[in-house]
DNA sequence: AAGAGGCCCTGATAGC
DNA sequence: TGCTATCAGGGCCTCT
């Protein structure tokens, strides 16, 4: 489900509603996930504070007071959702308030504070959470990636470098968090019909004035799409349980068969699968 | 090294 | 109604 803004909205809402608080009870009902649930990963957070939560790309970042890092990604289909309790002092399943949005199946991990339940819920399993000793080791872990649209080693002289003798196509450039952290296969087709370039160019042909448009189209939809609460396709909410709105401006995806929305392009919008995954543009206009 | 493809998993939807 | 096929916001792993 989530890309780098879909994620941001869950930090920001995570981040005001557990930030500070101490982790009372920890209970993982079912260890599968994509990696299986660390059997250390009660022990490391029971009794201790939340210090921040943070994001890179799209992930979660959970500082905790015993200098752990609880790092969480939420696959295709993650979601957290927040139970608040009726009574502070019981620490049960019955004080706490009925939560429509919360689901029935697939809740893997809950974590209980003193006012609310964090609830981790995943039907396809492809998120996972991981603990990290401390923040030195996250950080070797966050090299491993690529930049983030908004990092400043996001810039012309990396993306020339990196793409220039490459045969591979930009949409899965966009795709590969090893070049560019935080897009996924939403706002790559998104970037690249804003960008009037067609998803299966190669890197080596990409002329300067593209990357160019890539640097700065890549910042442009993703920070508009955090501005306007994420995506919600299917089901996407925020902790609060509302929706994005960001589905309402896309100009390509899943807008196969209708109207190229930029302005004086009479072209169509196709639906093509590139390495598998659907990718939407307009060839009329992207070349 | 770079790139392509399979695969992990459940659920919604379409078509017969 | 019930079967089967396809697709879904991700990314790891293996093979060439």
């Amino acid at each position: 489900m989530p890309e780098l803004p879909e994620v941001e909205i869950v930090r920001q809402s995570l981040n005001k509603k557990i930030n500070g608080k101490i982790i009372k009870k920890v209970i993982v009902k079912n260890r599968n996930l994509r990696f299986k649930v660390p059997l250390n990963f009660t022990s490391v957070l029971e009794n201790k504070r939340v210090i921040k939560v943070d994001r890179f790309s799209k992930y979660l970042i959970i500082f905790l007071s015993n200098n752990h890092v609880c790092l969480i990604h939420l696959g295709m289909s993650g979601t957290i959702h927040l139970v608040y309790k009726k009574n502070k002092n019981l620490i049960t399943n019955t004080s706490f308030y009925h939560s429509p949005t919360l689901p029935k199946k697939h809740n893997h991990i809950e974590i209980f504070f003193d006012d609310l339940k964090f609830v981790y819920n995943d039907p396809r399993r492809f998120g996972y959470f991981e603990i990290i000793k401390n923040s030195k080791l996250l950080k070797i872990k966050i090299n491993k990636f690529g930049p983030e649209p908004f990092s400043t080693k996001f810039n012309f002289e990396y993306l020339y470098s990196f793409l220039k003798n490459k045969e591979k196509n930009i949409k899965n450039f966009l795709l590969d968090q090893k070049f560019v952290s935080g897009i996924g296969n939403i706002y790559a087709s998104e970037i690249l019909h804003l960008s009037k370039i067609n998803p299966d160019k190669k890197g080596k042909n990409l002329t300067k004035k593209e990357l160019k448009k890539i640097l700065i189209n890549s910042k442009k939809i993703l920070s508009k799409a955090i501005h306007k609460g994420g995506s919600s396709i299917k089901d996407f909410r925020n902790i609060s349980g509302s929706k994005g709105e960001y589905q309402n401006n896309f100009k390509v995806y899943q807008r196969a068969g209708l109207k190229c929305k930029r302005s004086s392009c009479k072209g169509i919008i196709k639906k093509k699968n590139i390495s598998n995954r659907s990718t939407f543009l307009c060839n009329f206009c992207q070349k």
